[in-house]
DNA sequence: ATTAATCTGAAATGAATGTTTTAAAAATAG
DNA sequence: CTATTTTTAAAACATTCATTTCAGATTAAT
């Protein structure tokens, strides 16, 4: 009975993710995102809502774009071991090479504490990760790649748990040797 | 000639990192400041600058606060390989039982990005931090408690950065055996 | 083509933002 | 006490904030 939606809603939530991703929620004004996503400020509103609403979108994207890469990742598997360490190589790789620093760990110490729906979406994510990796590294165990005296749940935790130190580090210090050496420590530890 | 400032400046810095610590810095109004500080905006502006400056107090006062206490632990230090477990288990506690998380992480990743100033600041306690670890681990070698591969920088690097992770996850999680084990399987591998 | 729905753009909303001005209160020095 | 200087509190400041309103443009169905 009526005109449709202009503007392509799922490149409009890219464009609010990157916006957020640089400048943190609070420090995210609504001009901001209007402005990158190139529509006006009631279109917003009536299609997607207000700027927590559209957060809470840009946020699943972000969780839902990374379930779908590692699960695309894994399909060429050949080893579990080497599975886990070209999981490992490849966070070094996103923290030393891509702009901006994991959305996930940045909204957590922003407002994982104090957001509930936030929080739940930032545990989902994390959840998938860990059962994941989780399922690599008991499949490695299984396959004697890994012994270890630790179970195969604190061993994925310990290794995730790392990756968000990388890039605080990686943040104060730029020093790509750093992270680096601590990659090769924690490969080594495990091998 | 004149009056005397009224208020204990240090007391009120105190509560302002107390409100940039829960709210973060964006989050917080000055008036959040204000009302926290018990102080009129004009004594703010007259004593201590505008709200990057008084934020610029904080996080230098945390930082100072964070080298003072860890000077005095030092003190008593028997076998360098218990102090670094001791630092471990320190953080542990930390982690488990004060109210607000780390406000040196979540300003790194709130800020130090975009804040020159702040990055100067916590690289300067990062840089505190990772010295102090250092010496315990090089004495640690030295005195052949630890026995590793990997050099002591290297080593230093790797368990201040667990820190952070097991923040993180404890933020997401709230599981403080996750965390332990974390911590007991980090101690084993430096043991 | 007409109707009805709804999307769009611009302007308006009031509240909140960080900061400054004002004038009065207070305290020190002479 | 008086003069001088600084602090203070309250109000005022312009700007920006998130959000809403409203009229007109646009489109789909009848």
């Amino acid at each position: 009975m009526a005109r449709n939606v202009e503007f392509d809603e799922e490149k409009a939530i890219q464009k609010a993710m990157e916006v957020f991703w640089k400048k943190g929620y609070s420090g995210t004004s609504m001009r901001d995102l209007t402005d990158a996503m190139q529509i006006n400020a009631s279109s917003l509103y009536n299609t997607i809502g207000d700027k927590h609403q559209l957060f809470v979108r840009c946020i699943t994207n972000y969780v839902h774009g990374r379930i779908q890469e590692a699960l695309s990742h894994s399909s060429k598997i050949k080893s579990p071991l080497k599975a886990v360490i070209g999981l490992i190589n490849d966070s070094v790789n996103t923290i030393l090479y891509s702009d901006n620093h994991c959305l996930a760990i940045k909204t957590t110490f922003e407002l994982a504490s104090t957001d509930p729906d936030i929080k739940v979406l930032l545990k989902e994510d994390s959840d998938f990760t860990h059962g994941f990796l989780l399922k690599l590294i008991q499949q490695a165990i299984e396959q004697k790649e890994i012994s270890t005296d630790t179970d195969a749940e604190t061993l994925t935790s310990f290794i995730l748990s790392a990756f968000t130190g990388w890039h605080e580090s990686y943040i104060i210090h730029h020093d790509p040797v750093r992270i680096k050496k601590m990659a090769k420590f924690l490969i080594a530890q495990i091998s």
